[in-house]
DNA sequence: ACAGTTATTAGAATCTGTTCTACTTTGCCA
DNA sequence: TGGCAAAGTAGAACAGATTCTAATAACTGT
């Protein structure tokens, strides 16, 4: 798996990675259906016990598909996760967009934001926990941390960010994701992560 | 793996776990020699192809125990990376204890660490990647933000620190760790990190 | 020195992610 | 309709972390 001959370099696995047929790139309506029953049966499995209980061999079975056939549609287990993760992240914005943060400030909106998706999370402790930690494993760009830092950015008022803007956004994003896994480490409860955002929150977005 | 909904019941693993005579708790030097043989053929096999060339069975070999051995010492990997990265942050302290920081505010102290941390980091790029990626991922408390945080707030001049501080020193190592990561990912420069370090840090710190 | 506990060992066994093989089915089109 | 490439299948095979076993060695207190 390892390039020995090759040290710098990371092995690239491919971003996309999610369909069959490589060379057109279409997507059959059977394809499509196939893998939106493997992905259902992964969450399924994985708001119950967590990535531990989402097993390969589990999910294929669970969808109805063979093994091979489940690692034809997602490369590695990773993949999958950030599949059904990627649902989550659209439930939100959806979720902001029907009820935007009304606070007075930019970071009372900002802290508005990261709550009420902390306490999404929550609802789902285990895939909360796939969804974190892949947003942090992932070895090339994801969507997340930078769509987390937009929507901040958003509600903020900020969209002709700065350079320095972005910066802090991104920094508030990264501590509100660092408390997170410290309350999957069961070292944080709700209240002590609100505390500690809004913190960071008044300091970082004082002036925006 | 479980969330504290309300109160924060982790299933702690001994997080300790690192020698041998569990009733007794003392350690001979025989036991400490070993200890410290496995530790370093660990270190040694992670800054070569990281951690995956760090496989337990090639470590037991390299450090002349058997599997079973190495396992008693640390009941799982992790255990084995949290305590390579326990000596590199070692290093880093006494470092900092040799040669403390000496810019006039606390914020610049905080960068100077920080960014003297980066340094060390890079020069060790795959143990870097493994450790901070494995870090990040582990179930259980790790020493790692702890002891950065601890840093940061001594060399702020905090030694007693109130809760307030301690998160706001909390935050920066975890915008920290979070930077690492993305250089980690290629999307950083180490003058960005800097840059983006110095402006958490005059944030977060203005008034330490 | 002796008995009993604890540490260590070699190696087999287990578990789960991932890969591979050898077929079979499906979709498509000339 | 015949045929070919892509997609799917069952199941074996492989890899590396972790666990288990049975036996041996080292250390302890008496």
């Amino acid at each position: 798996m390892r390039i020995p001959t090759a040290p710098a370099v990371p092995e690239q696995r491919a971003v996309d990675s999610e369909a069959p047929s490589v060379s057109s790139g279409v997507r059959t309506r059977s394809q499509h259906q196939r893998r939106k029953r493997i992905v259902q049966a992964a969450a399924a499995l994985a708001s119950r016990g967590g990535v531990e209980a989402m097993q390969m061999r589990t999910v294929a079975e669970r969808a109805g598909v063979a093994l091979g056939t489940l690692y034809r549609y997602f490369p590695s287990k990773m993949d999958l996760v950030v599949a059904v993760v990627s649902e989550e992240i659209d439930l939100l914005e959806s979720s902001i967009e029907r009820r935007p943060p009304s606070a007075a400030t930019a970071a009372g909106r900002a802290v508005d934001v990261l709550m009420r998706a902390t306490r999404g999370l929550m609802r789902e402790p285990e895939l909360a926990d796939a969804l974190i930690r892949s947003l942090i494993l992932a070895e090339v760009e994801t969507p997340f941390g930078d769509r987390m830092t937009g929507l901040l950015l958003r509600v903020s008022g900020r969209d002709q960010a700065t350079e320095e803007e972005v910066a802090l956004a991104g920094s508030l994003a990264s501590v509100w994701v660092h408390e997170l896994l410290e309350m999957l480490r069961g070292r944080r409860t709700y209240e002590q992560i609100q505390q500690r955002i809004e913190i960071a929150a008044g300091r970082l977005l004082a002036d925006f």
